[in-house]
DNA sequence: ACGCACTATTTTGTATACAAAGCTAAATGT
DNA sequence: ACATTTAGCTTTGTATACAAAATAGTGCGT
């Protein structure tokens, strides 16, 4: 995604801890020991103390009312309002991206969505995840808009332990593949409303899904 | 805005950086030296650090190629899709405030808008300023969702430089507080399409004079 | 006088040390 | 037996020290 720097140490550090709470393996409300992350990454509390603070200032983790930070743990209503405004911004995003779309856009798009469907035949939940996420990040890049599409992968940094609680089955995985389609067809329409809105309802099931498994 | 917690000492550091970037008194493009920081608060490196760093995860200041952070730069380009952002989400914002509008919400935006007049006649720019990130803070607030509020502000905060350099006469002052007046209306007609759009056409112009000033 | 290389200085990243603030729990007193 | 305080242990925040990287500068050779 960034540039051409290689990944300093605590850039990775913040992916790896990003990852492993947007995928669940890191539940909400769990604590988070320096110490103990400082010895697992086999580096000095510094940069883990730095990463740390960056993820929440991201708003990734939130820090304890007298110490230690926690990874976010949101309420029935707090989750309500954050899908609120990703409703928002992700029609918001399917709306431009019906209207900017291109052909490196579209493909990749479809390309997303095929690893989404092989990970659900094969049935491996982590990589079903991962591939989610990065058929939404390919829609949020045909927006052509890389600042809607930081805001919009935020956003799903911060749902995504909450999201990945309803993939249990094999079937939810396989469901929500096939969800897409509808979805895709909707923004390759080219027609803004139909595609906003078809991001909308995408949402709104997620939502509702989210909300059974939480 | 927090809790009932008192500012530690990088949360000090982080707001008055802050501040003085969206105040545009560090300017883009501004190199940020952490041991003159660190002297200028009577600090050592360490809190000067994580400030710095928390705000690079904000966007605010980013790392430059080598070494050394600067506050961020956007080209006009960059300026337009920030900007373009931020439209989808301060209409949405006054969409959601015009719906919800409580006593409490409207009666703080009257308020932060009396404060935008009053410092317009006094001419303080500085104050105009502070009072008219207060006033479009004030609608976020009303949508009653802290997670609108927070992409909203966000936004406010990395533009913050770029909108301060066109306000240069007192008359441009005037002009701002003036033109808030029709925008309240439209967001207190409460109707849904009636306030986005007052919105956009004040973020359009808000562009305008922006680009104009860039 | 110009270019190149090598050195010195500044600056960043990481580690370690230390002090202050909470938490745990045990011991003492009632 | 229960509450309260105090002692000890964890954990966090800040400072300092040190090593690696990068820039600037200096001198040397041609």
């Amino acid at each position: 995604m960034s540039s051409t720097t290689k990944p300093s140490t605590v850039q990775r550090i913040e992916a790896v801890l990003t990852d492993e709470i947007s995928i669940g393996e890191l539940k909400p409300g769990m604590r988070l020991d320096e110490a103990k992350l400082a010895e697992r990454f086999g580096v000095s509390r510094t940069p883990i103390r730095e990463a740390l603070s960056r993820l929440t200032a991201q708003g990734i983790l939130i820090p304890g009312e007298k110490r230690g930070v926690f990874v976010a743990e949101y309420s029935r209503e707090e989750l309500a309002q954050i899908f609120e405004a990703m409703h928002e911004i992700e029609a918001a995003c399917a709306r431009i991206a019906s209207q900017r779309l291109s052909l490196l856009a579209r493909t990749e798009i479809e390309f997303a969505q095929a690893e989404c469907i092989s990970a659900a035949k094969a049935g491996d939940r982590a990589a079903y995840l991962r591939a989610n996420e990065a058929f939404h990040l390919a829609i949020y890049k045909a927006t052509g808009n890389p600042y809607m599409a930081e805001i919009a992968t935020e956003f799903r940094r911060r749902t995504g332990p909450f999201r990945a609680k309803k993939f249990a089955t094999k079937e939810d995985l396989a469901r929500s593949a096939e969800s897409h389609r509808e979805l895709i067809d909707n923004i390759f329409s080219e027609d803004s409303a139909t595609a906003s809105n078809g991001m909308r309802s995408h949402m709104t099931e997620s939502f509702v899904e989210t909300l059974k498994a939480n």
